[in-house]
DNA sequence: TTCCTTGCAAACGATTTGCATTGGA
DNA sequence: TCCAATGCAAATCGTTTGCAAGGAA
């Protein structure tokens, strides 16, 4: 993990009385690693099965509720972490139909406006007013092709 | 449920020797009332419990296996369903932060073609073949506002 | 009569929690 | 010393399945 997001991951707990500890450190550093959301099962079998999976989840749970990670469902019955977007930066996601592969993708600066402004658009005109969005694109990868 | 659509699906679960029973097309009904995805226990709530919740997931399975439904899990821990897009027609997601409603909306066309233009690109600046796009937007709905 | 469908209860997999112990500041 | 962090086992939640009874073609 690079050592500006363990300081940044080290200051947040910190602020709400909560230490980055070794596991809470491997943790991170497995999702810094992985290109894409995770779930708690394979960063289990990433980290070789050293840490429990009761406290691997609930280092998840503590690393989410101060910000450091988000997650999510993807298809399949197991939630998905991933690096908060202030610490990964705004991206969207590679949804491979053919093996189930997620991968992160990020727009450049102008498809990005181009979204942006559509999704606040739309929300608008439905009365909402949008503060993200999140794009999903499906198909399938160079290996499934 | 709209006689088409029910025409549709009986016809479509006839195909594999399947039935379009009560049971079945009282979920159809809800999920063609419910202005978008819902989860199987706010699909037995809305039928006022009168199907057991193992018969209503069978129901729920039999019917995506049949592309009659999909499904997918959004944030929290339950998986939602809503009509397939052959029956509902191509759409988006606006998700409200603040009471976690979530509302099927529509793009008009050349937004539709914009976004499936950038969705193409993107899948193909990272060698994806790209066949489908699912947008989430997120922000704040009228009442929460 | 055949095979789909349903209901009930039990099983299942992913995730969470209680409790006692360990360990850092 | 105090409170957060951990490990283990048990509990919980959403969902699935085995099995026997009911029902349509």
């Amino acid at each position: 993990m690079q050592p500006q997001i363990e300081a940044e991951v080290s200051e947040r707990l910190r602020g709400t009385g909560l230490r980055l500890t070794p596991g809470r450190r491997r943790v991170v550093a497995a999702l810094t690693d992985a290109g894409g959301p995770r779930t708690a099962a394979e960063i289990h079998a990433h980290l070789r099965r050293r840490i429990p999976l009761s406290s691997l989840y609930r280092s998840l749970a503590v690393l989410e509720e101060s910000g450091v990670l988000a997650s999510h469902h993807g298809s399949g019955p197991q939630r998905k972490y991933e690096l908060a977007e202030w610490l990964r930066g705004h991206h969207h996601h590679l949804v491979c139909l053919g093996c189930g592969r997620i991968e992160d993708v990020e727009l450049d600066d102008q498809a990005e406006r181009t979204l942006h402004g559509l999704a606040g658009e739309v929300a608008a005109g439905s009365g909402y007013a949008a503060s993200g969005h999140r794009l999903e694109i499906e198909g399938l990868c160079g290996g499934c092709g």
